[in-house]
DNA sequence: AATTATTTTTAGATTAATCTAAATTTATTT
DNA sequence: AAATAAATTTAGATTAATCTAAAAATAATT
């Protein structure tokens, strides 16, 4: 596998989850747009990667990826991850930094590496910007969680991750130290707007129905009594 | 820079610094044999290290480096060290499985990433091999050490590093548990053979001529009145 | 349904990095 | 000093990854 091409894999799969009609076929110039490359290129590509069997692609009618590139796709995905975590809790880099690096170190070949620095971070869940880490299976975390705005008042809650992260939000969370793993009691969720009012470490916190639906949260059963 | 580029200088630089004869030009099969390539390939990739002054190479006359080029070189060599430190002391890999790992961890470009490591590893001067890793500005360490055979008995010493490192002579190194940065006491230096005998944690140990002639060491001071 | 616009693919070139086989230069022996 | 051997370079091909310009297919409008 060339760097090249595990690019391209992890793209298309970015696409189809994030594709709007579900089971849409990814096309050709949402790939080129994606990759910042002229649409021949990505035909070129596409050819390359049928011919071993990690894309389904359909000559104008679009790619899809098989089970060999999906697995593909996710280890790569969480390399990624992986690394961006390491560089931000271990060395302390910045999460506004750290994406073009990791998109180096996760082209780094070596099962034992991956093993060792996922045991070393404490086997996260999710990265600095609160995505999901996938697994060793390619199973992706954070499906059991909830979003904020399902949240009940008086109950005490985790704070997983982000649904659609973007800087201005990431920004945002840092301002507040809402953080990934904060954990926070809710005081009272307003039913007129749907906004959330929180506690956490002493603090109180109060977020938008706009903010609250894009974080992902989980119940904290063993702070449940602490009212 | 490309991978390929990198890689040339840096086994360029390493034929400089191993050549018999100083200021000897390292010739193109030198070249070929250690990258694994064929001379017309190595020949091909000089004229374009030439083409940006990386290198000074004379049609059937060898190649040097110029000055761009080895500093090109020495940051090669101490990100490959630096990310070797990392993978045994922080990852627990075994030194024996770490190079082919830093083989590509060490082409990864990102200069904050770099000082970070550095600084997280405690800046270290010699990586799992005994290697002594450049520093920022592309000095050896070491240069200051001694050989363990210039050693006087009664004095207190580190070890800092290893003059030419093989499996072999690391593995007996693992098996004695005389490890870099260990601390130890010579008890005393045979006048007939230079067999050194020492005091290491109250276990005792004795090195060969031959094996302590491949030892960089450092006097104690701060122990010297241990006796 | 025909025309126009958009998307996608093909054809042909380019660059880095490699190879094989042949030619050339340098080094070593007779 | 020739002749032979070894080292090195050139010539010509190949593969991955990209590009531009032109052709073909599909989608959207009149
Ligand atoms: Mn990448
Ligand atoms: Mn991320
Ligand atoms: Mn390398
Ligand atoms: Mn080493």
């Amino acid at each position: 596998m060339t760097i090249a091409e595990e690019d391209y894999l992890k793209v298309i799969l970015k696409l189809e989850l994030a594709q709007e009609e579900l089971h849409a076929r990814v096309t050709t110039n949402q790939v080129a747009e994606v990759i910042q490359t002229k649409p021949s290129s990505v035909t070129d590509m596409l050819k390359r990667l049928k011919e071993k069997s990690l894309v389904d692609y359909i000559k104008y009618k679009g790619i899809k990826l098989t089970g060999a590139g999906r697995k593909q796709a996710l280890c790569l995905i969480r390399r990624h991850r992986l690394w961006e975590t390491f560089l931000v809790e271990k060395l302390g880099l910045s999460w506004k930094t750290v994406h073009p690096v990791a998109e180096q170190l996760e082209h780094v070949h070596s099962d034992e590496l991956l093993e060792r620095l996922d045991e070393f971070l404490g086997h996260p869940a999710f990265d600095p910007h609160g995505e999901p880490i996938p697994n060793g299976e390619g199973k992706l975390p954070g499906c059991d969680g909830e979003l904020m705005t399902t949240v009940k008042a008086g109950k005490n809650y985790t704070f997983m991750g982000i649904k659609e992260p973007t800087d201005t939000l990431l920004s945002y969370l840092d301002k507040i130290k809402l953080n990934i793993g904060s954990i926070f009691h809710v005081q009272d969720v307003e039913a007129y707007n749907g906004s959330v009012e929180l506690e956490m470490g002493g603090k109180v916190c109060f977020l938008t129905y706009d903010v609250a639906n894009k974080l992902v949260v989980k119940v904290n059963e063993k702070h449940e009594n602490k009212n």
